[in-house]
DNA sequence: ATAGAAGTAGGAATGATTACTACTTTTGAG
DNA sequence: CTCAAAAGTAGTAATCATTCCTACTTCTAT
């Protein structure tokens, strides 16, 4: 990977967000700064970025990007808060059991949230 | 939800299937018995079917559908090969540790088969 | 310093999925 | 049974995320 200043905002920008950000807000954010960048730029980024396991990519129906490579996501139904978990240690029971070699393991758990849960009562 | 011989179809289909089908998959084969059905129709009952949980649909690049609603998936990156193991159980392990009722466990993780191991040797 | 590889902007294209509209089927109360 | 309202359908247009394409620009190793 050449530099770029493309690429560099791009992932500074990931590394400064807490909030799993989109192909579309980030491209709005990098634009601030560079404001004729284009939206294929930073999707071709993004994929570098994930190629080079620099960022994580997170497939929701939209899909969200993380600096964070190695945990797993919670994802609230109700309010879209997405949470972060520890990695759950699956990897080393699925090779046991299933001899299939985990690779990237984008698990995503869909339900309802403490907060939510706690407002619906 | 009202009786039609399209969703009828549908279902019966991919309760035949082992294959994971995609919406498109499965428009080719309902087309044989309903010519005129359209891709639209398919999608519109694939969700509802889904809403009330008939069926499942897993989440990779292009969705994909199964009868089982109750277990996780193993995805082949080099075949494509999608491989169904059981429950991980970890619904209860969240609550406890997370208090985050998992609604939805659409759990794929990606890498690499027994099969294409073996003929990397 | 410079050639060629890698990156970029901008816009067109793609491909999965959904929305829209006018028409048809199902179903349940009378 | 019957018939009207609700739910479903075909066909097509629209949407929206993502990728592709082309001519131009920037890096970087020699």
């Amino acid at each position: 990977m050449k530099y770029s200043k493309q690429r560099q905002k791009i992932l500074e920008i990931i590394n400064n967000s807490y909030d799993h950000p989109t192909a579309y807000m980030i491209y709005e954010e990098v634009k601030k700064e560079i404001p004729d960048i284009s939206l294929g730029t930073v999707y071709r980024n993004l994929n570098s970025l994930v190629d080079n396991k620099l960022i994580k990519k997170i497939p929701l129906t939209i899909d969200r990007y993380d600096k964070n490579t190695d945990h797993c996501h919670l994802c609230c139904m109700k309010c879209d808060k997405i949470i972060d978990i520890g990695l759950l240690n699956i990897d080393k029971y699925i090779l046991d059991n299933y001899n299939f070699k985990v690779l990237s393991s984008d698990v995503v758990l869909m339900g309802i949230c403490n907060d939510c849960m706690e407002r619906m009562n």
